[in-house]
This record gives C-alpha cells, structure tokens and sequence, in this order.
DNA sequence: AATACACTTGAATAATTGTTAAAACGTTCT
DNA sequence: AGAACGTTTTAACAATTATTCAAGTGTATT
C-alpha cells in the first residue's frame, strides 16, 4: 500500500528535489565545475573564473546557499575563504546529463 | 582567454540549468521514477501512483512543463494520454544523487 | 446530438528565488 | 589605533515558479 512507504519515499524525493534546486542555475553550476577542477578557491577567484559576471556579493550569495544544503564546505585561512565540494561523486551529475539527448 | 569559450559555456549551463530546474521538484522526480519502472503511463493512473496528493490539472501542468523541457514525450491513445521519459539515461541521475554523501 | 470521460488551458494568486546595494565583520598591515 | 582587504549579512525589490479553480477541447458512448 502507498501509505507504508509514503513517508521515507516522499521525504526522499523531496531532498533530491532540494539538491536539484540548489544547483539548478547556470552561475552554480559553473561554480561546481570550477571546484571539480581546482579542488578549492577562494571567493574571489571564483569571481573571476567564473562565466559571466558576478559581483562578490552575489558569489557569496551563491556559495553560501549551496554551503547551506550541503553541497560546499568552506575553510578560512587569513582574510580568504576557500570553498570546496563536500562530495566529488556530484560531479557525476555533469556527464549524466551530458548524456542525454533532449530535444 | 574567457571571452572565447565564452558562449558555448555559459549556453551548455543554461541548458543544464534549465533541465534541473524542471526536474527539482518532489512530484516531478516521483513521475519519473514511475516511468522508469512503468515505460508508459496515463495521466489518472500517474495520479493514483504519486507518493502524494495531486488533482490531475496540477498533474496535467508538470507533465506539460516537462514535455515542454525534452523531458517527456507523449502519444495519444483514445481519451488518454500516455507519457514516457524521452531519454531513460536521465534516470541515472537517481543513483549519482543517492551516491553522494550530504550532511 | 447529448452526456460522460480524460485531459489541457488560462488566469489569478500565493510562494519562492534571484538580484542589488549598502552596511557590517573579521583579519592583516602600517 | 586606523586603513585596507576579503567576505558576509541584511533588507528591499524584481522576477520566476507553484498552486488552484473554472472553463475549454477532443474522444468515445448512448
């Protein structure tokens, strides 16, 4: 019956979708890219590297809310803060939908 | 230089982006953890299987937003619809998530 | 042709996200 | 202590997305 597994599975799908929901944007997803190839950057640099533009505010914006849900670690060192991917296996996702043809 | 790869990038991240997007989101994965399991499926019997409520208009507008996106397609059979996944290697998304280690 | 059924559409509203700019914080350097 | 630097936080606003409900479409049944 639906109602035995309703709960785990729901509660599942619902962290997928929040996952989902936290890099589901071009600036991230650049972000996560960066990081798969440099290991850990500075906020700054992130700035720099990234894509398209982005004011410092912003990036801290973007890199605190993926901190939030768990996709990013940070560490301090002096007047810098370096982020990294708490779990490399994420970045899986980019060759998973590399595979795919849409439309 | 940035300015040359430029375009390509910031376009594939908005593809991908996009394609997450339509997909973060608890009833949208559950369809398509259905479909995987089902290959094809109406869409009343999609909203008897859903791990949670969902009047058919609301059922009728993912499915739609999700065709919309490449996501889905769909064949006419009498006064049903039936959807399936257009690229079933979308659905190892599930296992590249389910590998990955969030707090 | 009238009814019922399966689904879609549209419009109105609620809820969530994205963006910006200014102020605040902590660290280093002088 | 004061200035400079790198980053974070806040608050306000814009933009997008989710949800609901009512009306509309197309197909079968009588």
């Amino acid at each position: 019956m639906k109602n035995t597994k309703k709960n785990i599975s729901v509660r599942r799908l619902e962290q997928v979708a929040k996952i989902l929901k936290t890099i589901a944007h071009p600036v991230k997803l650049d972000i996560l890219e960066l990081l798969g190839e440099h290991n850990s950057l500075s906020v700054s640099s992130l700035c720099e590297m990234v894509d398209s533009d982005c004011e410092i505010s912003m990036m801290s914006h973007h890199l605190a809310k993926m901190k939030d849900n768990g996709i990013l670690v940070s560490e301090k060192d002096g007047k810098q803060v370096y982020y990294s991917i708490a779990d490399r296996n994420l970045l899986k996702i980019f060759n998973c939908i590399d595979n795919c043809n849409f439309d």
